[in-house]
DNA sequence: GGTGTGACCAGCT
DNA sequence: AAGCTGGCCACAC
């Protein structure tokens, strides 16, 4: 198991992330056990992006429940429209309710 | 093999 | 109160 990268770990959590939920880099992060290296999932996610694999990178937002990376999808609507999608409510770049929708990985795994 | 980077977080001013 | 800086660690060049 620890024989897969960084990068593959934060993958396999994302996918873990249930459908409607989500979760900040720094829950992933201390997960992981690099509590201190958020940006080090927030880097993943962008490495994501070039993995084979889809990884819902759009139920993975910062600690504020902010959609700081929806730059990153190619266009600044795509994330939003997922959540959405999944039945996440986002105002202004934000998620509404995050705390309800929040899903932490240290818990639920 | 050293330097830079990065979609963060938390603390200090 | 709000803004800014530092720190953190893994990966690419």
């Amino acid at each position: 198991m620890s024989e897969q990268s960084f990068f593959e770990k934060v993958y396999e959590v994302v996918r873990l992330i249930p459908h409607g939920r989500l979760t900040s880099y720094g829950a992933i992060a201390e997960y992981l056990g690099t509590r201190g290296s958020a940006r080090m999932v927030g880097w993943a996610m962008n490495a994501s992006f070039s993995a084979r694999e889809n990884i819902p990178a759009h139920r993975v937002v910062n600690r504020k429940g902010l959609l700081t990376g929806k730059h990153y999808f190619g266009a600044p609507d795509i994330m939003k429209q997922l959540l959405e999608s999944e039945g996440v409510h986002v105002e202004n770049d934000q998620i509404v309710n995050f705390e309800e929708h929040f899903w932490d990985p240290a818990a639920e795994l």
